[in-house]
DNA sequence: TTGAAAGCGCTAACAT
DNA sequence: ATGTTAGCGCTTTCAA
């Protein structure tokens, strides 16, 4: 009974009845006297027995712990997402561990083993920027261990996924920007290994279609950090046509691209304007403000344990399954346009 | 060998000895012959055995496993922090497992009820706003497990602490104000009965003893949230004798005290200096970008898990100790002025 | 209605 | 140099 925490065994000989007893007792197993099952409880009451999680993992090979890999906790749609994943997966009983990948491969093939060894009874991923080569999620599945990729998807990997609508969110933040006016969009996009990154120029690509406008190659630029936006967009707007929109694959692309225009000696979003992607916390306090598409990063985190949950019970035997979270055009500053439609 | 996992079991078979003999093997124990150790270390490399935790934390009463228990992971300084103590913890062979409180005094105590009830080896803890009565934490002693807070701590608990040198930071962010040539300078401030908002409003006034400036108490106004500047800022704005400095106690309020200030036709940082504190992410994307007091979570959360590590696996034996983080003044876009000093 | 025994994977004291 | 045994805390036949 010291040393901690109580056992089994503790309540067992207090009572004088063996620890099989107890167990049963504790389970509501029709054939304990209803006398012995109210001593028990009250001994397990007033000693506070908890049963001890390690010794039901080993019996059961199951650990109730969920593992996580993301690229970057430092990120505000990250955060949002464990933040959904975090709730919905203590209140299933679930708790979580967390890896980062930091946007490096060799860090995720790393994580996974990690996870891999702890035993987690299922595994939540997006996939860094980088990866190329899917193997070691195939591990994950030849281990029979339940995997759900949520935003950075694989498409090589046969399993549930949680992503964002990001063709048609694309698609909108264009609309949104044609109907603004603007004749001349360019797309920072994303790596196109990626599912987002292509899902966002198809989008891109449909909406300038759908609503005749010519496509050109030039006006699709990789370019999705900061450090890109600096370089790539003076160069745009030193250009004899210069852009007077621009729909970036994210938002911290979009806000350096604003202050790259501005620097340029340009205005957003009289001169351009911006559209980024992920609307959080960072399109609020920039000037102007960051028209941008919403993620709902806490609702796809919460899908995502519900998909993996259900996986981990087998609460039913779909083939795998995607949910698609819409996505919402959210207006601000930075593309408010006074000019006439 | 199969149902996902080879056991020591399995290699004892497979090479016709006994498992407390791979066991002994594996440890390199002395008396097992050179042979017998090269036979098993191949057929464990060869079929990737790996030993289940599960069994050694049964074993061994410890988890490897560190409980993490943060107010938000949504905010860019708590998850640098996670990001340090996420890496360090790793490096040294610990798993980390997260809990939010979400500012809630009650999802607190579950918080630390659930860590306990894991079994984690040690917990570290950012303590809500809200949290005035401390005998979860006491728990937590009573159960032997060691405890390490950090930034936001009790004083009540008697334990290992990490935390910024807030005073000092605010002195410098004022000193810095004062060097280049402000003379009015004016403290958002954060609430009183939190330690953190109490050091930074001290090292202001001492600043400003320090160099012999006036401290008006119509300088000190408590605001520390965006919705607050908005309507704050304006106000000191028209004031007969307008600041040339502010000295916010966080960076969002920072922000919304820059874009106020533009709004009521001022310049950053022509007109107002501004000064933030936690130095982030944000405060490269505005424009200006903004000056602000660095707190180094990613050093706080490295330093956190090191005292607790130490802790768990007693590497000494000393009473509680407190380390102090160093704070770094970053000027940036904000603050640097032309004007003459 | 209850208890004894085995076993989950591993280790360590104690044989051989 | 290697094997046997017991036990970490719990559940689950199977026997009493």
């Amino acid at each position: 009974m010291f040393k901690g925490q109580v056992t089994i065994k503790d309540i067992a000989k207090e009572l004088g009845i063996s620890p099989s007893t107890v167990s049963k007792a504790l389970k509501g197993h029709r054939d304990i006297s209803l006398s012995t099952k109210q001593s028990v409880r009250d001994l397990v009451e007033k000693w506070h027995y908890k049963p001890d999680p390690i010794a039901l993992s080993l019996k059961s090979g199951l650990t109730k712990i969920i593992g996580v890999i993301v690229p970057e906790i430092v990120h505000y749609f990250f955060s949002t997402v464990i933040s959904g994943i975090e709730d919905l997966a203590y209140d299933s009983g679930y708790h979580v561990m967390f890896c980062q990948s930091n946007e490096s491969y060799e860090r995720e093939v790393k994580a996974v083993e990690t996870l891999l060894s702890s035993r987690v009874d299922g595994i939540l991923v997006s996939v860094t920027k980088v990866t190329s080569d899917f193997n070691h999620f195939r591990k994950i599945q030849e281990n029979g261990i339940p995997l759900v990729f949520f935003d950075r998807i694989s498409s090589e990997i046969d399993t549930d996924r949680v992503v964002v609508d990001d063709e048609v969110g694309a698609f909108d933040a264009v609309k949104h920007l044609i109907n603004i006016g603007c004749k001349n969009i360019v797309h920072l996009a994303g790596p196109q290994n990626l599912q987002i990154g292509k899902s966002r120029k198809d989008g891109y690509v449909r909406a300038l279609k759908y609503f005749n406008q010519p496509i050109n190659n030039q006006n699709i630029i990789s370019c999705d950090t900061r450090e890109e936006a600096r370089i790539v967009v003076p160069e745009l707007m030193k250009r004899e046509k210069r852009p007077d929109g621009i729909f970036a694959v994210n938002d911290l692309t979009a806000v350096e691209a604003m202050n790259m225009i501005k620097e340029c000696g340009f205005k957003v979003p009289e001169d351009v304007s911006v559209v980024g992607f992920t609307s959080g916390m960072i399109s609020d306090i920039t000037t102007p403000t960051l028209s941008s598409v919403e993620q709902h990063g806490y609702l796809i985190g919460r899908e995502a344990v519900k998909l993996l949950i259900d996986r981990i019970e087998k609460k039913h035997n779909l083939p795998s399954q995607t949910i698609v979270i819409k996505t919402e055009m959210v207006v601000k500053g930075s593309s408010k346009s006074a000019r006439s439609i």
